[in-house]
DNA sequence: TTGTTTAAGTTATAACTTTCACAAAAACCA
DNA sequence: TGGTTTTTGTGAAAGTTATAACTTAAACAA
């Protein structure tokens, strides 16, 4: 086959998989492509190409079962079985993240690590903050796939090799930084100020034209 | 001309400046687009691409010099001068948010607003809390550019349609849910769940190979 | 000067992503 | 039952973005 999906149709399948649940709990039992992606702001067809990496959901001349697509988007994703999610750096940032993680049913935050000594032993939402040195032995009792990382740049490759030694190998950090990712893990970057920088450069350019 | 830029190389500029702000921080002069290519994770032709958008900034032979490049950054971005910026919602994460902008010297938050009365009064980090109902009037005075929505989805068509009555025309919403954007409002979306998604398969691909 | 080296800027090509347009399948109706 | 409608799934075209290859300008040394 040799031809790869292109991750911004993975990045979409998550928000699709937002707007079906809406469709769900709004009692309803089909969907077509047009109203998926209209509530995702994109193209019907860009909706049924994304899905068609993956197989056929759909009946035609109908449209989607809502709940088999659901279904089918969670394993996909990978989310069938809930994910184990650690959270590094129990600050502000990081007790926010476990209170919202917490909500989403097939996420399971197993555990927060911290190397400030007056967090440790504290918890944040029924979710305990062990010291970081502890991070190895745990994750060898709890596997967790996911650490979220919610500490200042200063630390982050420290932290990234030891989130690797544990065997963790997706990483989501807060810090962005030039950083050696270790062979075999995934990482990623969430940066609300380049966000806002980016929608700065939006409103300049909308004002001149 | 009839060409437009590419969204993600603005995204990428952002990127830049902080691997130019390190380099500043560590006393470098000149920098090259081998060196800034190699920090961020790409490749030099995409920097200099992304560069040659918006005008000529280096010197052939010798690479760009750091200060200079920054300050022109800054302002194809908009950030010459400090951007204003409002947070909505005070809570974990609202706070959380303060916190972190608030560090960062091209942006100044100006105030945060919240529908529950107790919090209204109080101050985080120095800014205080509003009652919503006087967004408008708040935003006659001070002129903010940029309301982060640290809300519930619940609430989140009504609260866009506010901040674009109070003239807010960049918003950064932490709530993922399909909305009519008001005209001439820009606004994109931080989901961390989407993130986590995002990496829950890209693990789960990488095993399977 | 003049030749050589270096790295930016630019053009051309390749890779990727989205849209278009239509065939195919299911459902519905007369 | 057969024709009609509907909407998926898909291959090809169009559009966009990234990479590679090349050209030009600056700096430096002899
Ligand atoms: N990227 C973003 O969008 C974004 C948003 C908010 C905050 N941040 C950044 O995230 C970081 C955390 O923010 P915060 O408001 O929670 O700060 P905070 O000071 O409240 O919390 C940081 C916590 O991390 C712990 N910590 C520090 N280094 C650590 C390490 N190497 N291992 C384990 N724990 C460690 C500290 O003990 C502290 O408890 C800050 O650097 C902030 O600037 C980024
Ligand atoms: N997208 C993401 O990545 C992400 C991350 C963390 C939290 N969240 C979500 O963001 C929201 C806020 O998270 P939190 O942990 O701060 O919750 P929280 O309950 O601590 O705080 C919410 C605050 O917003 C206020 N509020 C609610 N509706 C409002 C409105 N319409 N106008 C003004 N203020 C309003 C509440 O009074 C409260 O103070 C939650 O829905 C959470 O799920 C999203």
């Amino acid at each position: 086959m040799g031809f790869s999906i292109p991750e911004v149709s993975i990045r979409r399948l998550s928000i699709y998989l937002r707007c079906l649940r809406q469709a769900l709990s709004r009692g309803e039992e089909w969907i077509q492509s047009t109203e998926l992606a209209r509530t995702c702001g994109i193209s019907s067809s860009l909706v049924r190409k994304d899905l068609s990496y993956f197989g056929e959901f759909g009946i035609r001349g109908r449209g989607y079962r809502v709940e088999k697509l659901i279904k089918a988007i969670e394993e996909i994703i990978g989310i069938d079985e809930p994910i184990k999610v650690i959270i590094v750096g129990a600050g502000n940032l990081g007790r926010a993240l476990i209170r919202h993680l917490q909500e989403i049913p097939y996420f399971r935050v197993v555990g927060a690590f911290d190397k400030n000594a007056s967090k440790v032993g504290s918890t944040v939402s029924g979710v305990r903050v062990y010291p970081v040195a502890e991070m190895e032995k745990f994750s060898r009792e709890t596997s967790p796939q996911i650490a979220v990382l919610a500490i200042p740049p200063e630390g982050l490759q420290e932290t990234v090799d030891m989130v690797s030694r544990a065997g963790i190998r997706g990483v989501l950090s807060f810090a962005l930084q030039g950083i050696k990712v270790p062979p075999g893990v995934v990482m990623n970057y969430v940066e609300i100020a380049s966000e806002i920088e980016f929608l700065s450069y939006k409103i300049k350019k909308g004002s001149v034209a």
